[in-house]
DNA sequence: GGGATAAGTCAATATGACTGACGTAATGAC
DNA sequence: GTCATTACGTCAGTCATATTGACTTATCCC
């Protein structure tokens, strides 16, 4: 087994975390524990809402991603959440089915299943992203003024380096909402 | 990408709320959507280690929290997770028989299984605390000065407001490491 | 003694994920 | 026109994590 704690804690040389974190590169506990408990309670707004149609998680993201970027192919839908077609499958079956989601043929290449939301899709989709907004801004309210863009660094820095680009084009800023099918 | 994370939307001046809704009340799709990327790489860390023992994320927060807490009670574990005791089950007796973490009756009170890591334990505990902290260094190396301060806030700010004092004396800053059992 | 609490367990179920294999249709290169 | 590749879907089996509900045991405390 490889020897992580002698790596670790070996004061021969500073690894970035020490550097990061204090003197004696301790753990970021704060900040591990203050993610969890964050994202804990943020999802559980959506979660509670979801309940009522029979939804969970996994809806809501794919819902979510639909909405925001119409005409969305099933792979590019597939990278974004990391999931393999299989698991993607039930649950985008039963948002079609229940008429949240609409598929159609590419125009350039007919192999291709575009998916948009319907009305239905988009007032759902809606809904949810006001309640996680809620939540954000109540938070952003009880802080300093650039706790906002801060946050944004932070989160985005977080995420892996080579998933950056795809993540900018898909979470910037003020990029408008999509339309419906 | 820098430039797309680092600028903060309004050019008029509104309160933090309206900003983060942005000048028509449109949701805060960049941070929720930089909520989940961010989240979703940062546990993928520690998933792929636990891989290697047979474990999953369940096993790895009921490690971390008492780790963190030695001689947590079971019940102030489940409140802590949100999650039933049917489910913290089958998690706990898998640490438990691989000796990871020991049970010792209450000293006042008897019915009650005070939980520790084993020295193998705390190991783990440790070597994917480092783990995911390494990731946060690196993330906030790449941002300014005050954004690991700005992002604790935040990130606070985002627990629902009853939990926060419990919230507050886990994740407290600084809190120094538990002992073994 | 008796009610409340801490913990554990049995059973059934839901959800979200996985691997592997296979099928179908369309594209695009030769 | 054939053929490999791509996009998508599906069948089958499995696993991990979670749920509700019911029940037991031991202990505490009034």
């Amino acid at each position: 087994m490889t020897d992580v704690m002698t790596e670790a804690s070996g004061a021969t040389q500073r690894s970035s975390a020490a550097r990061a974190l204090g003197p004696d590169g301790a753990p970021a506990y704060d900040l591990i524990e203050l993610l969890f408990f964050a994202y804990r309670d943020f999802v559980r707004d959506a979660d509670e809402a979801l309940a009522a149609y029979g939804f969970g998680r996994a809806h809501h993201r794919v819902l979510h991603f639909v909405d925001r970027n119409p005409g969305l192919r099933v792979t590019e839908l597939l990278d974004i959440l990391k999931i393999t077609k299989q698991s993607l499958g039930r649950v985008l079956r039963e948002l079609i089915d229940q008429g949240f989601i609409i598929q159609r043929e590419g125009a350039s290449d007919r192999r291709q299943r575009l998916l948009f939301v319907t009305e239905r899709g988009d007032a759902l989709a809606l809904k949810l992203a006001h309640l996680q907004t809620e939540r954000i801004s109540r938070a952003l309210e009880g802080c300093g003024d650039d706790v906002g863009a801060a946050a944004r660094r932070f989160l985005f820095a977080m995420v892996d380096p080579e998933e950056r680009d795809a993540v900018a084009r898909l979470a910037m800023p003020g990029r408008p909402r999509g339309g419906r099918a």
